[in-house]
DNA sequence: ATGAAAGCGCTAACAT
DNA sequence: ATGTTAGCGCTTTCAT
């Protein structure tokens, strides 16, 4: 790369570097008429400051580095347009990268944002790596923690309460009649679905219902594991009658398969989504869901981590969301065979 | 930000900065044992190399700045992804932003990149930019071009043809008897539409078809264009018979709001899309649609940036995709009513 | 094989 | 108001 310095600019204009580095970081103390030349021969040397070395010096980027699992998920990416919008306002950049859910890679992304310098991270992990994050919290790197509640109390965070999401789920479901209920999830090991466990175990057992473990399945948070999980369940000798679906892709899944499989939603099973798809108009049953608020969770990560650069001292804020519960035709009244005793 | 630097390494294990430097840098001149103790006092130390400074000297970021009009465009989304696999592989990160199609935006954007002195550029741009990206490129900084093809032949790039594709539908429709035969595009000054609507011309006149100025809609890649734009053709006093749709948002939009309205596709519109719909499955009818071949693009692009870095000087390689017509049940056989003459 | 030192492009403290 | 200079953390040449 041919580069313009500062120097090129300074001699050129015939002032020096340090008068040139006062130009172009707006200093106050320059005369207009330098000013004026200065600017002017940056325009026609197309001089660009490097901001390595303007990093370098300063310790500060304008990067924020984001870390998701799967940046071609449809949640994320609603989040990270959000997120984007919001500190691209004020001059920043976004360093994306995926970890696939995956402790190591997620460790070593983190050690890259580090490594890149970004300003901030905003994070949606798999939990495993919290002891590590705190220790770069530690370092003085602002972490936003989404989508989880984070174990400690030592992350900025923004996150749905799914553990209310998922009672509310169950306990409309409980309301319609429904007594075997099951409830589809990604990995054990991301702690976002430890949250849902909770809130649908203690419906349940308010409701005095027993776990039946077999209605209680792990997997990915694919439209494959959606397929997967809706032909496993139509197997049980003792199926469930409702579903609870934890994210749109395994909600597709579950929809297409039913479809291919000539089963009726909600004659056959009732089922409840974790966030809505796109053009529900067009597919029907239109779906019971619960918000996802994609949209707020993005915007509320980019303020905070603006506000955490800002204010590094500041409180601790954590956001958490509660997402209603929207009625569509995809539950029906269940009412048992054999009447309850 | 707490630092631990090569000179912390360097006095901890009693060497020189010159061997840290050596030893995170893989030099094959440093002795077994002061290499394990390196390594060591680095673990201990989680020293983390500041890749500002390693860049500064060195030109180096690996880092792969990606400028698109919107990441939550579900193509682009898709062509990011891939992109990022291809990359990450070999060490690099993406820096990704949203240009909106706007010109001055995109020009800010890339002047951001050269700031942040990314390793190259993935670019798909409105193509107003072009002359300024062409003098990126002259100085030495790595530029594809995707989704479009470029004026000049001084850029790599990949992308689908789309004239071709056009081309292709026009014909299919015109094969089952279509005359009136509207094409709904993106804007105006983005160049992929200019593309569009020659490959749409040519096989109209091909076919010694007035070009008819109505039929010619151009827009907003949006759902809610689609919807708009299908409102205004009901309203048209001599109709299309057939609608070519752009991209998958609109698409949805032409799809959504002929269900609201009431309006059968293929019975009152045949309907040919650039980009097949989500979940197609459960969607009636099925689409007849061109492939858009987001995958392929964004693999392609990031193995040509890849090939780019490594080899600056190498013959220009521009990669143009044929997309398939996949025929659905959206496109009806129309017989004019009153007898051609 | 190892170390000393210059320099990448910039900022900021200090001097004038 | 402007210039001189040290130094940010690293790589690399040149000595040894």
């Amino acid at each position: 790369m041919i580069k313009k310095t500062i120097k090129d600019v300074a001699s050129k204009a015939g002032v020096s570097i340090a008068t040139v580095s006062r130009v172009i970081n707006d200093a106050s103390n320059v005369t207009p008429e330098i000013r004026n030349k200065v600017w002017k021969v940056i325009g026609e040397l197309d001089f660009r400051p490097n901001q390595l070395a303007q990093g370098l010096k300063s310790d500060v980027t304008h990067t924020i580095g984001v870390i998701i699992s799967d940046i071609s998920n449809p949640f994320f990416m609603s989040i990270i347009r959000e997120i984007e919008k919001k500190i691209n306002e004020v001059g920043y950049n976004l360093l994306i990268v995926s970890s696939a859910d995956d402790q190591e890679k997620e460790r070593k992304d983190i050690k890259t944002m580090l490594e890149k310098r970004v300003d901030g991270i905003i994070i949606s992990s798999t939990g495993q790596n919290e002891d590590y994050l705190s220790s770069i919290v530690d370092l003085g790197v602002p972490v936003i923690i989404i989508d989880r509640k984070p174990f400690k109390n030592k992350f900025d965070a923004v996150y749905v309460d799914k553990a209310l999401a998922m009672y509310d789920i169950a306990n409309y479901l409980l309301s319609k009649g429904h007594r075997r209920i099951s409830i589809v999830m990604g990995p054990r090991y991301i702690m976002s679905n430890f949250d849902r466990f909770s809130g649908y175990a203690r419906c349940m057992q308010t409701a005095n219902i027993l776990l039946d473990n077999d209605l209680i399945i792990y997997g990915e948070f694919t439209e494959a594991f959606g397929q997967l999980a809706l032909n496993n369940i139509i197997k049980m000798a003792n199926r469930p009658t409702a579903i609870i679906s934890s994210s749109v892709q395994m909600t597709r899944g579950i929809l297409i398969e039913a479809k291919e499989l000539g089963i009726s939603i909600p004659d056959d099973f009732s089922l409840v989504s974790y966030g809505n798809i796109d053009m529900s108009t067009l597919i029907s049953p239109s779906l019971t869901y619960v918000e996802s608020l994609n949209e707020k969770i993005g915007a509320a990560a980019g303020e905070l981590i603006l506000n955490r650069i800002k204010n590094p001292k500041g409180n601790l804020e954590q956001k958490v969301f509660e997402s209603k519960l929207i009625l569509g035709d995809s539950v029906k009244e269940f009412v048992s065979k054999t009447p309850l005793k």
